[in-house]
DNA sequence: GTGTCATGCGTAT
DNA sequence: TACGCCTGACACG
């Protein structure tokens, strides 16, 4: 269940394991077979990260991209190790770790152009840190008079944003989901980039989302607060504003929720 | 066991 | 706007 936070994570721990080293490659579901065997024994040299999408970048310069979709799964172990799910998609490993995917929306090989073609066509990143990230995501905006909650859920315009980031970013900056996008100032937009760079670390190193406080939780650290302590917004339909007390209410757009404080956010 | 839901996204209508 | 795609966890009987 991934949103930028996650693939980042995995790039980096992923990263540290297998970066540099000659993988084993299969696929015992078989669904990805061809790739597999195409992969199996080259050096894997780097995994990188944009947005919600992977790149596996090997010796031969062929690429694997994987996109988790809305189920996708990586699960990291070392010996012994545990037995397949019959849905791993990939299985990649060294005699001292393995690497098992399931449930990936894409996954597929890419050269090194198709690979910048999926790189370009997504917006700046706030956890690559591009310099002029907050003017790019700020002129991506600009033009467009969609809701801000939808706006900053398209990849195109900032990528690594899913709906549990959307609901927290906006209602700790106080900004009603269904502003438009162009109609957002200057400031709020600096403001927004830069709490969506701070959010988005975090949740990479905690390897959880967590958006309270401490001057929201009692002064409790952020790794410490239970389930169900750690979110502003989010789910949270009917209980009561962390901040003011008004019941959290809930909207479709697009056919996702949007969870929102009335008397916060405007 | 069956049904439902989910942190996503592309395509068709 | 609807549907298809991918999996697993949990609620319910």
């Amino acid at each position: 269940m991934p949103e930028g936070h996650v693939l980042h994570r995995a790039a980096r721990l992923q990263g540290k394991r297998f970066n540099g080293c000659e993988v084993a490659v299969e696929s015992p579901q078989g669904r990805f077979s061809a790739g597999a065997d195409q992969l199996d024994g080259q050096t894997l040299e780097v995994i990188e990260a944009k947005g919600k999408h992977l790149f596996y970048r090997f010796e031969s310069s062929d690429v694997l991209h994987i996109h988790l979709g809305l189920f996708g799964k990586f699960r990291l172990s070392r010996p012994p190790f545990p037995e397949p799910s019959p849905a791993c998609r990939v299985l990649m490993s060294t005699s001292d770790d393995q690497l098992h995917l399931a449930g990936p929306n894409q996954c597929e090989i890419l050269d090194p152009e198709a690979t910048a073609d999926v790189m370009d066509r997504l917006g700046p990143d706030p956890l690559r840190g591009p310099a002029d990230g907050a003017e790019d995501f700020g002129r991506r905006l600009s033009t467009r008079k969609i809701p801000i909650g939808r706006a900053i859920m398209d990849q195109k315009i900032v990528s690594g944003i899913g709906n549990v980031y959307r609901s927290e970013l906006l209602f700790m900056l106080g900004i009603d989901p269904f502003t438009p996008a162009n109609k957002l100032g200057v400031d709020d937009v600096e403001r927004l980039w830069a709490l969506t760079v701070d959010e988005l670390k975090a949740g990479e190193r905690l390897g959880r989302i967590v958006t309270v406080t401490p001057d929201d939780s009692d002064g409790a650290k952020r790794r410490e607060l239970a389930a169900g302590e750690r979110l502003y917004a989010y789910k949270r339909d009917g209980k009561s504003c962390r901040r003011c007390h008004e019941p959290i209410v809930c909207a479709d757009i697009d056919g996702r929720n949007v969870w929102w404080c009335r008397s916060c956010q405007h």
